[in-house]
RNA sequence: GCCGGGAUGGCGGAAUGGUAGACGCGGCGGACUUAAAAUCCGCUAUCUUAACGGAUGUGUGGGUUCGAGUCCCUCUCCCGGCACCA
């Protein structure tokens, strides 16, 4: 029988599913083992990029459970968003057929695959089955005092017509459709994520989670210590007493020479004098029509106004002018700094411009008093400061901070860049907001009995900037759950990244009408022991998660601290010209073709074959072919009728070798394998197949060790090419199903080589190789190397200064 | 600017401080075939040599070492993240 890819995929996959090969059960003996991968946005089409991150985790989780582990792989949509919405502008589509309808196709495309899913499992984020529970942890947050309404200046999409988080922006961009974003004053929900900004910078409680990752969410949470320090501007005659200021350089304090607060400090109005009036209106306005990107630049031009007022440093009683200027946010810290020209580079450069005194105040080594020519940020001995001077501008951190909240001036704090979650949405495709507001009792949680609040199926979905669902009269109007008085119903809906912040619980028990997920499941189950995926999530999703399972872990409502235990990043599978696969380059790679032609197997194995899972790399219509000849040469073997050698030529050296190759290869495969090193793993299967493929043809093996090699060749490639190795499985007289088998083991003394090559260098360079016994000892291995002509012809009229041998390596003779 | 990751044949890539280039693609040669495809076998870093061999070679320049793709320092380029965060 000759391989037949197509009829053999679809033959098991059938099999598979009318036998429930894969259903996960709950009360399996063996130990949980818990693999997911990031769930995809039901797009409609199943691109090679999915194939690129599914296919190797499936075969990982596959072989987490030949190590005998109950393995739960699962998989859903995440099934809210925008394209639904933007389909049905575009095409007149319901958000909700059109989502539909690309599932039921991609999970058609899905089990091409040949994945171990376990569909009655799968979870759909748009149903109301799911998203009640968004609504349910929202009150729960929302009790707890995590989720807030505020007014605050948030970040504007003027093309998706919605409000975004902080982590949707890149580069002053959309992160959805690249359109430059605004600002907005609104009101609107937020999550603390930045009361839990301290215990998200704790990763003890992660096991192997790519640096990288851990890196760019320290970098954005961005925790700074420094200094709350207040200037005294009571002689203002103004309520407020003083401008607070937060540094991380209490050491620079008596180097102050201005203050610059943000222009949208709420201050500004009162402290700006009737003579600057005009200039900082006009400042403000200008300030206020820069773009965002242009605003973020940081080569930017430094620019501010004088408004008027002085504020007073304490500590040396100085009066100083008090500036606003674009350059200092809002956001961070207190919106106000003090200015440092001498030490640090921004102040320096406003202080040029606006002829600001230029002070230093710690000495650089061999600074003998000349003037800067630009900021001093290093570290010295402190002048100009008072008591301090003398002392090195490090130990001052810590001396003027006490000093300071000695006198109420200022106090130790910590700043942090990242801003709590906005999770409000001015869209349609999404969890409406379980909030009602009464005109009496003011914002009023929806009672969980009443849980869900349906998600109307009319409305005008065509973005205006306001919810869409605020068009929606029935909708809208509601009564007071508290009152009983008319009241409106809030119509924004919830970001996506709620969805995705607790799916790992939802897969255990996706249709519990009573929990968000069986408490006993939980504590079987989680937390999820491997997470794959891509590294672009890495401040958004995970980030998300992780807030969100302390959140439940805080209120009690789930006992572990982290969601996910490890986390493997994918990289990226590009177009055969090395660039990112994208249809204005037409270098888009269509999976179903090669599946079609070719085999799901072949597809599986290519893309693991490429190269190291984490790195991606380029697609190639021509490489695939070697992986498909491969997988043709592996059935020709392992379909050979082994009674048809002739043992009479077996050879014992060569069955000898053969075992050993065998034991190698099981070993390298498990320990790749598990590793998620798929390229070597099928690289060392190969190295196998072309061994025995030698060994067959001069008949130098027996028949039994032939069948111990080929069964374990099949079982070692089942995780990589399920379909065909069931057939050959089942060819070769073995019992359905090779996926319920154990991986093959090794032993280390089968592997061990008895015959070595020794490697003979002098001065470091190979000048002749030997074979040698394995246990060889130095002194004969000495002797060996000085009796090789070739190394003689190196050696001869010189002296030998010394010689190293590396056991079972190589001796390296040294000559001068 | 700061923080990560990387640079190895024509291409994808492999190498606990110890034989650089495993495995595969492509190319070349051969077998089979009337022929082609498919399949199988052999060769394939560069220079040099009739050949044996020799020299060179892992982005650049230096260093440590008996020995460096691997460790240390310098620089260049590529990718990712952060970036007026006080």
């Amino acid at each position: 029988m000759s391989f037949d890819p197509a009829v053999i995929d679809s033959k098991w996959q059938a099999r598979w599913e009318q036998d429930g090969l894969h259903k996960v059960l709950d009360n399996d003996p063996r130990p949980k083992w818990y693999e997911m991968t990031m769930y995809p946005y039901p797009s409609g089409d199943l691109h090679i990029g999915h194939w690129y991150a599914m296919a190797p985790a499936d075969a990982h989780a596959r072989f987490r459970r030949m190590q005998g582990y109950n393995v739960l792989h699962p998989i859903g949509f995440d099934a809210f968003g925008l394209p639904a919405e933007n389909a049905a502008i575009s095409r007149g589509i319901h958000p909700q057929e059109w989502t539909l309808s690309n599932i039921e196709n991609m999970r058609r495309q899905l089990r091409s695959i040949g994945a171990i899913y376990d569909w009655d499992r799968e979870v759909i984020t748009c149903l109301p089955e799911y998203y009640q529970w968004n609504q349910w942890f929202f009150l729960k947050f929302y009790e707890k005092g995590l989720a807030y309404r505020a007014k605050a200046p948030v970040v504007w999409c003027p093309s998706c017509q919605t409000v975004l988080a902080n982590e949707q922006v890149l580069n002053g961009a959309c992160e959805r459709c690249n359109s430059e974003i605004t600002r907005r004053d609104l009101e609107q929900w937020f999550f603390k994520i930045t009361e839990y900004a301290d215990r998200l910078l704790d990763f003890s409680g992660l096991e192997e989670w790519p640096d990288r990752i851990l890196t760019m969410q320290q970098n954005w949470i961005g925790r700074s210590e420094g200094v709350e320090i207040s200037f005294d501007i009571s002689d203002t005659g103004l309520e407020e007493k003083e401008i607070k200021t937060f540094t991380t350089r209490i050491d620079t304090l008596f180097g102050v020479t201005f203050v610059v607060l943000a222009p949208e400090h709420p201050l500004v109005p009162r402290l700006t004098t009737e003579d600057n009036r005009q200039a900082v209106d006009d400042y403000i306005n200008k300030a206020r029509q820069t773009s965002e990107i242009d605003r973020l630049a940081a080569d930017k031009e430094k620019t501010g106004v004088f408004i008027g007022t002085y504020a007073v440093n304490r500590v040396n009683g100085e009066k100083v002018p008090v500036y606003i200027g674009d350059y200092v946010l809002t956001t961070y810290g207190t919106g106000a700094v003090m200015g440092v020209p001498a030490h640090d580079s921004r102040d320096f450069i406003f202080a040029q411009k606006y002829k600001l005194p230029i002070r230093t105040v710690i000495a650089p080594i061999e600074w003998k008093g000349e003037e800067q020519v630009e900021a001093f940020v290093g570290n010295g001995f402190m002048t100009n400061s008072g008591a301090y001077d003398g002392m090195t501008n490090e130990e001052c951190k810590t001396a003027i901070a006490i000093d300071l909240e000695k006198r109420s001036w200022g106090r130790r704090t910590v700043s942090f860049r990242i801003r709590d979650w906005l999770i409000s949405r001015q869209r349609y495709w999404g969890t409406p907001i379980p909030m009602v507001y009464c005109d009496t009792c003011g914002v009023v949680p929806v009672p969980e009995s009443d849980l869900p609040v349906l998600l109307p199926q009319d409305a005008d979905f065509t973005p205006t900037g306001e919810s869409p669902l605020s068009a929606n009269e029935d909708f809208v109007k509601t009564v007071c759950p508290k009152c009983n008085a008319s009241a409106r119903r809030e119509t924004d809906t919830m970001d996506t990244f709620m969805d995705s912040s607790w799916y790992m619980m939802r897969y255990l028990d996706p249709h519990n009408a009573v929990d968000p997920s069986n408490p006993q499941l939980l504590k079987q189950w989680m937390t999820v022991d491997q997470y794959t995926g891509g590294a672009e999530h890495a401040v958004m999703h995970l980030l998300y998660s992780r807030f969100f399972t302390k959140s439940m872990h805080d209120i009690g409502l789930v006992e572990y601290d982290e969601p996910f235990l490890r986390l493997f990043n994918q990289g990226v599978i590009l177009g055969a010209d090395h660039d990112k696969m994208s249809k204005s380059k037409g270098n888009v790679v269509n999976p179903d073709d090669f599946v079609g032609l070719l085999g799901a197997d072949a597809v599986r194995c290519f893309l693991m074959f490429i190269g190291p899972w984490d790195q991606g790399g380029p697609w190639s219509d021509v490489g695939i072919n070697g992986t498909a000849r491969w997988l043709n040469r592996v059935w020709d073997i392992v379909a050979r009728d082994a009674g048809s050698l002739d043992t009479s030529k077996a050879n014992e050296e060569t069955i000898r070798g053969t075992k050993r190759l065998l034991h190698q290869t099981v070993r390298k495969c498990y320990n790749d394998l598990d590793k998620f090193k798929f390229n070597t793993a099928i690289a060392s299967l190969m190295e196998l197949t072309n061994h025995l493929n030698r060994v067959w043809s001069d008949s130098s093996i027996d028949a039994e060790t032939w069948r111990e090699c080929t069964k374990k060749l099949m079982l070692m490639l089942a995780p990589m090419a399920p379909h065909m190795t069931e057939e050959l499985w089942g060819m070769n007289g073995h019992s359905y199903s090779i996926h319920q088998q154990e991986f093959p083991s090794w032993d280390d003394d089968l592997a061990a080589e008895d015959v070595i090559t020794l490697v003979l260098q002098v001065n470091g360079k190979v000048r002749d190789k030997i074979e040698v016994d394995a246990g060889i000892e130095e002194s004969e291995a000495q002797a060996l190397a000085l009796a090789s002509p070739k190394i003689q012809s190196f050696v001869e009229g010189k002296s030998v200064v010394k010689s190293v041998y590396v056991p079972s390596r190589l001796v390296n003779i040294v000559v001068a």
